[in-house]
DNA sequence: TCTGGGGTCCTAGGACCC
DNA sequence: TCTGGGGTCCTAGGACCC
């Protein structure tokens, strides 16, 4: 980490809300929010009256009787996100996006190419105004987390660049959940000892840190609260996991209700991988009971795997341990699979033998073979005609789940 | 406030190996 | 006989982020 203010933090602003007010003029100035049986994002007119993302549609309508529902405009999104992101990689090529409208830049050695990095950053923000039409607010600090917390202090539509002399003087007046890695529950304990702000932090001893939070995490917020971040720019991140998850409402637990949702869920984390030639070795399954509490199960196997219905006869067999170890209780409210020990395979016949092995586990069940050739079959049908073309019967989920759009733009590039 | 879906990272404890 | 120490992998749960 240099030091210099070089690294930028540009974060659009309310950016699904944003999308739909620049798409449809009528829409500006007033409260809506994109959704509905769930809020996926408020307009800063909505966030006013203290709409948020996540909260029940019905609560939202309760707080502001005025919001306007908006359906989402999910492929602007994803085209919208990535232009204002890429004109960041005019200005260096040490940019790293860490959502679809948020992204790091490390301007260190451009700046007798573009000038200072508070001038970049302007410009950045007026291109990015102009060429997409969307407001965008940077922070501009010598450390990735100050400057992202400088560009939350800068919202909305805003600059605010934090000089190194200055850091600690801007940084301690701010509360303890600005921080990353302070959640609620952090964030519960620190008021419980008095400590509300980043400075009151600093100023706790060591000791009583450590006691409250454990030596890892306080270590890593101390070093925070003194501005010390040694994480540099990382230009290329894949993902560890690939994973899916259906609420259900309340459903007893049932085989059929249990193997149609698996199916379901198998056959979306299944294409993903196959379309980038990737499996994984680990299977991990959740269940979350009626009353929000959950269990986690998982099993590495000895082969990687990604054809749908090995997936999801492991996944089944992982579900069932669970239920079984858990016979009271009788309704379950939501099912996910995730694959993780993802690995890329040079050449996509190297499943078949893969599928094989382990096939050997399970006496019975259909061969490896004819499962994969299904599978690409499949693939391609849906290729052609669209992912709803053909598929596993539909899952019977609850009434208020998000549209497909929605969970395709939350994927992770694998 | 009991609320969706996709992720990441950390920790503690146990199994297993040398 | 139960006595050392370190490394790696795996699993479950928790907290967090967008």
């Amino acid at each position: 980490m240099g030091d210099a203010a070089t690294i930028l933090h540009a974060d659009l602003d309310a950016f699904y809300a944003s999308v739909e007010q620049m798409l449809d003029p009528t829409l500006r100035g007033i409260p809506i929010a994109v959704g509905g049986g769930v809020v996926l994002a408020a307009s800063y007119e909505a966030k006013a009256f203290g709409v948020r993302g996540g909260m029940p549609g019905r609560r939202a309508k309760e707080l502001c009787p005025q919001l306007r529902f908006v359906g989402g405009h999910f492929a602007e999104y994803q085209r919208l996100g990535d232009a204002a992101i890429r004109i960041l990689d005019d200005f260096t090529p040490l940019v790293e996006r860490i959502s679809i409208d948020e992204a790091f830049a490390d301007v260190a050695g451009t700046a007798h190419l573009f000038g200072a990095p508070a001038a970049i950053a302007e410009t950045v923000r007026r291109r990015v105004r102009a060429e997409v039409g969307l407001p965008i607010s940077v922070g501009v600090a010598r450390t990735k987390h100050l400057a992202k917390i400088a560009s939350q202090v800068a919202k909305p539509d805003g600059l605010c660049v934090v000089e190194p002399a200055t850091e600690l003087e801007f940084l301690h007046d701010l509360p303890v959940g600005l921080m990353w890695g302070v959640g609620p529950a952090t964030e519960a304990r620190l008021a419980g000892i008095g400590v509300k702000t980043i400075g009151q932090m600093a100023a706790t001893p060591r000791q009583s840190l450590e006691k409250l939070l454990g030596v890892a995490a306080s270590d890593k917020l101390r070093a925070l609260a003194f501005n010390r971040d040694p994480r540099a720019i990382v230009t290329d991140r894949r993902a560890r996991s690939a994973g899916a998850q259906s609420a259900l409402g309340r459903k007893p637990v049932d085989p059929q209700v249990v193997r149609g949702a698996l199916l379901h869920l198998a056959d979306r984390i299944g294409s993903r991988l196959r379309a980038k030639s990737m499996s994984g070795r680990t299977v991990t399954v959740r269940v979350r009971f009626a009353d929000l509490r959950a269990v986690t199960h998982a099993a590495t196997l000895d082969a990687p795997v990604s054809a749908t219905g090995i997936l999801a006869e492991v996944a089944e067999d992982l579900v069932w341990q669970v239920l079984d170890q858990h016979p009271e209780e009788r309704f379950i409210s939501l099912l996910a699979i995730a694959v993780s020990h993802l690995e890329r395979q040079a050449v996509l016949q190297l499943e078949l033998p893969l599928g094989f092995a382990d096939e050997a586990r399970r006496p019975g069940s259909k061969r490896g073979a004819s499962r994969w050739l299904a599978d690409r079959a499949m693939d391609k049908v849906r290729g052609r005609f669209g992912w709803e073309a053909i598929g596993y019967g539909a899952v019977s989920g609850s009434s208020r789940s998000v549209p497909d759009g929605f969970r395709e733009l939350a994927e992770k590039e694998l």
